[in-house]
DNA sequence: AGCCACATCCCTCTTTCGGGTGGGTATACG
DNA sequence: CGTATACCCACCCGAAAGAGGGATGTGGCT
């Protein structure tokens, strides 16, 4: 698809992260393509590494998921632009040369994505923790075993989730969390 | 990428549901690809329609999501084969092939996804509508107003989703049906 | 006609949730 | 040094959830 357009050109292609890095270091493309989502170290990770390389590599992001979390987490690593898996190759082309003349890239979905997140607060690393126990449909009191701390401090740490996600109860933090990418199924 | 083939060619592409029939009835062709997810009428739909007016339709389904539910689905429609969009090419031109020769083409990992379903029963329609207000975070007295029954109706209900879905409570309900593809968020 | 799945409702009982309010430590930032 | 934040714990309380039991009516299939 790219290799079609008479000004662009594939240099390399990895399977995984560590691979992405190596052949950037090799080749130092104009422009670095990635999957948010890759086996063992993940793109946003790749992304953060390659920019600790070169402070003006441009990267644009590629991922099938919409989450919001997903899209702060890519942008805050230093990609340039992010564009959805679903976009057809009409939306992709223009991204790759927007990103290539240093320009930034974000659709107007992706964008919207940005917006609604204003909102919430960071989850803190317990906070998390306790999140991730919650869509096993753990109980306080397991949650409690599972992490060796009191069913009292559980709950402090549910009450913060709570208030953050600004949800009513578990069952709605677990949906909101994983519409918003915050946690992996 | 289809075109590249010698012995292949797209005859038509459909962007909508609708759409998708219509140039099916038109051009009869040998292999019709079909995307799950569509908007107004969606992938399974549009299949059904299409082995209803050709027994003998070779259809392959593609689709982003990898729950269940939706393989399942598509194969009761009478798909020949499915395959997840984050294969590459190399896997997609084979798969073609295949369901053009009038077999089937159900890769491991999909296999896999429908083989872990055995386990399930169906939900019935009324407790599909009690697991779409949970993943809202309503609680039983609301969904009673909501469905207008009474409460205790709503925890009838819950009690089987929780026994079929073999989840401890709603919590976990609603992850597990968000993974299987049973609700859309 | 009999059976079965489904939907609807009722009751009791125990556990869990989530709100409120209080306190303690450690660490980091200015 | 004060302040903020994350982390940890405690007690109380009312509301909700979920497990247990059972009941009724309806519609479809055989």
């Amino acid at each position: 698809m790219v290799n079609i357009e008479p000004d662009m050109e594939i240099v390399a292609e990895a399977s995984d992260g560590a691979e992405a890095i190596a052949l950037f270091t090799k080749f130092n493309p104009d422009v670095t393509l990635l999957d948010v989502r890759m086996p063992a170290i993940n793109g946003i990770e790749v992304a953060a590494a390659i920019r600790r390389q070169n402070e003006t590599a441009r990267i644009l992001m590629l991922s099938a998921l919409n989450g919001d979390e997903d899209i702060h987490k890519a942008l805050e690593a230093g990609a340039a632009g992010y564009v959805l898996k679903n976009a057809t190759e009409e939306k992709l082309i223009p991204a790759i040369r927007a990103v290539a003349a240093g320009q930034r890239w974000i659709p107007q979905d992706v964008a919207n994505r940005l917006w609604s997140r204003r909102l919430f607060q960071e989850l803190t690393a317990r906070e998390l923790q306790v999140l991730n126990k919650l869509i096993k449909g753990m109980a306080n009191k397991q949650i409690a075993h599972a992490m060796n701390i009191s069913e009292n401090t559980v709950k402090g740490f549910l009450k913060n989730i709570l208030a953050k996600l600004h949800v009513a109860d578990r069952t709605e933090a677990v949906a909101v969390a994983i519409q918003r990418g915050l946690i992996q199924l």
